[in-house]
DNA sequence: TCACTTTTTGAATGATGATTCATTTTTACC
DNA sequence: GGTAAAAATGAATCATCATTCAAAAAGTGA
């Protein structure tokens, strides 16, 4: 039947699509933008050089669309999560935990994020570059609205919620290399309490305080 | 006279090749490691093409000498002042104060080093690259050395003193990151008594602990 | 000013790799 | 099995540099 051929079709084109995505991933966390070439990916992802093309107008958009794809997914479910009624404390608890079963469980698409967040000036030619980053700061600001909301509550100390965010993902940022680099592999999760213990409660002694 | 004769020679030689890397620093600042070209350099810095090869074997060597040079220098400035008996607590102010200190007058710098340090697979063939990155972890070690002690002396939460370290290091990233992006300017150190104030108490109000 | 050395130069070389496109292979339908 | 459309291919194209090197310029001492 007609629509039946024309939605396997679909769903192959797709299928291909997502193998060259995943394949791209693989050797973009491996050696890093440039350095990678699109014969690698095309080997990896076994297809001609020239399929590739049917599927990504460059090796930029390739690129690109392999961030902001996981970006979108992690962005949604932080979202969701934040849709429960409950504490601020709560929230970063669940929030922390979300992502690092995320990290973990997409560690390659990890080293390319990490190293991406850190560039400066885009690589790419315009558009696609900027957005990216934008939902990277967007993160940010919803972790500063959590922030408020525990000051609201009493429950932080009524410092900068901007501040207060950029702490968290600093340190968040921070383990999650660590994790990346470490010879001996862990998992990541394992590190969860420290993060949010040193986070809550700082490095000093209470009696110290002053 | 001879020997003052090569000592201007020697001077000039110096200046010069001082003049390439400034000039290389602006260009991969602004550019990153691989969009930039040798010519680019060699127009920054006033000389031609060939130049360049005179004073550095390659890209490379100009590009690691450049970011070597820095780093040496601020983990000299922090080794000489962790000679000075004080407490752990004192020491972190320093050490803080000095590194902010120091990014502030080399801003160009920083956008090389914190891209540089989030780059897993080394652009380099092999040695440049490795021994760079093992003085930045031995940064963290020192680190990791003074929260050691701040546990001893009581000071401190008694945590594992890498992680405090990992913590204090990420933190201080995303402070630094933050204020190379930023629209508006203001003064790096402006922000040490806040990471000190988080880092040490934490987030949570008093109270609530816990 | 001249002969000689040192330094600088930027065009030429050679390699690499993104992208294209004429050709081949596969699929769909009879 | 034949043929027309769709998809896949990878060799050829074209541009971009890192690096080299023959020639030019600047420096040096007479």
């Amino acid at each position: 039947m007609e629509t039946e051929k024309i939605r396997r079709k679909e769903r192959e084109y797709l299928a291909h699509r997502e193998e060259i995505l995943s394949a791209a991933e693989k050797v973009f966390a491996a050696k890093g933008f440039f350095p990678t070439t699109m014969s690698d990916i095309a080997r990896e992802a076994e297809f001609g050089t020239g399929t590739l093309y049917k599927y990504f107008k460059s090796k930029e958009e390739l690129y690109f669309t392999l961030i902001d794809e996981k970006v979108e997914e992690i962005n949604r479910l932080v979202k969701t999560e934040l849709l429960q009624k409950t504490s601020a404390v709560e929230r970063i608890k669940k929030v922390l935990g979300l992502q690092f079963e995320f990290f973990e469980r997409k560690r390659d698409f990890f080293k390319i994020y990490i190293s991406e967040r850190n560039r400066f000036e885009w690589t790419v030619k315009d558009d696609l570059g900027k957005g990216l980053h934008e939902k990277m700061v967007a993160y940010i600001n919803i972790l500063a609205e959590v922030m408020r909301q525990g000051i609201k509550e009493g429950k932080f100390r009524p410092l900068n919620p901007m501040d207060l965010a950029h702490t968290l993902v600093g340190i968040v940022n921070s383990f999650v290399f660590e994790w990346l680099i470490s010879r001996e592999p862990y998992p990541l999760i394992s590190k969860l309490d420290t993060v949010l213990e040193i986070f809550l409660g700082g490095a000093q002694q209470m009696e110290r305080r002053k």
